[in-house]
DNA sequence: CTTAATTTTGACTGTTCAGTACAAAATAGT
DNA sequence: ACTATTTTGTACTGAACAGTCAAAATTAAG
């Protein structure tokens, strides 16, 4: 029960992966392109991961940590709408490259799902997650009072997620802060 | 000046390229793939096309022709707002295989906009060029009246290019029209 | 009938693809 | 030092990839 050593960081090549398939897709990131971005000669890779499409779904899984930590911050706030609300207004403050990635899980659906359900599932699941907190946080807020909107909270969810889908195709093709800031806040103004 | 006759029609392997083009994207969309579809061999294909990613261009202005028609009969409307509000409430319709294909260009966009610019440059044009037949229809309904909300045009439009474009990943995840309907009705309401 | 123009056919090319095989290297426990 | 265990490095595999090429086929015009 010894064994060599791994000198690379599992996290830190999963980082890398993700990064590599949040830009490219999945069919034009080839194995190669992995393994100089990860930092691997091809045993260590597919020892360690498998195959590209494990790989990918660990990406996905690895990617979702980040939603994660935001969802607990969200569900011990204050005020939850706020946080919502501030989520899609640093879309528009975004780097050039954030624009351009998009939403991982949004571009897996849409390079996915007709070809490759499989690997679309995980996706799906995580932005229906994602609608289930959003559902969570609106409901709360207009038990509380803080949102004053009595729309039925799950039109409101499915409403926001729609948002998330759209100005992550939409930061595309318009990527300034004047482009995109006038649309969110329009967007938003429903969480009143 | 005479030459061998083609025995294939153009614009029907350009339709059945571009459906494939479609539904799987660019980089999962092999040649192979595409001879087979468009029922013709190599020297043909690559005689009358040129290369895969001229083919790809091809099908997306081939694609738009539609677009053309639609705006055509939007601008000769008496009523160009209940016009647009009926395409997108047709999504709510839509068979699963147009909910698992989505809108070709916003496809395009999501998976070619970061690793090949120029192959999304007609799409993202294409998509402006949508926006601004919203605008003008919006611009002119407001001014005759049949619009009553008098949110500024440009904004409006760009709500509906959000709207189209999360709309065309959201029912990749939610594909029967109750879970479509309610959603694309709440949003529309902005077009009173 | 000949010639020029064009399309079709299918074999062929070199490259890149994801994945495998296996020996060498590096550790911990005995 | 020996053994069991795991990771590393690299050569290799067969399939799939986009694209080329030249000969055969088919037409219109002269």
């Amino acid at each position: 029960m010894a064994g060599r050593p791994r000198k690379f960081d599992e996290q830190d090549a999963l980082e890398q992966a993700t990064l590599l398939f949040w830009k490219n897709g999945y069919e034009a990131t080839s194995t190669e392109d992995l393994l100089e971005a990860m930092g691997l000669q091809r045993g260590s890779f597919y020892h360690a991961f498998g195959s590209k499409k494990k790989l990918f779904q660990a990406a996905i899984d690895w990617h979702e940590c980040s939603f994660a930590a935001f969802e607990k911050a969200v569900t011990e706030s204050s005020d939850p709408i706020s946080m919502i609300k501030s989520v899609f207004m640093e879309v528009a403050n975004s780097s050039q490259d954030d624009h351009q990635r998009g939403c991982f899980l949004g571009n897996t659906v849409a390079e996915l799902v007709a070809s490759d359900e499989g690997l679309a599932e995980k996706a799906v699941s995580y932005l229906k997650a994602l609608e289930n907190m959003l559902y969570e946080q609106i409901k709360r807020a207009q038990k509380e009072g803080t949102l004053k909107n009595k729309t039925d909270a799950k039109l409101l969810a499915r409403y926001l997620l729609n948002l998330w889908n759209g100005i992550n195709i939409t930061r595309r093709i318009y990527s300034t802060k004047s482009e995109l800031l006038p649309l969110i806040e329009f967007q938003l103004s429903v969480l009143k």
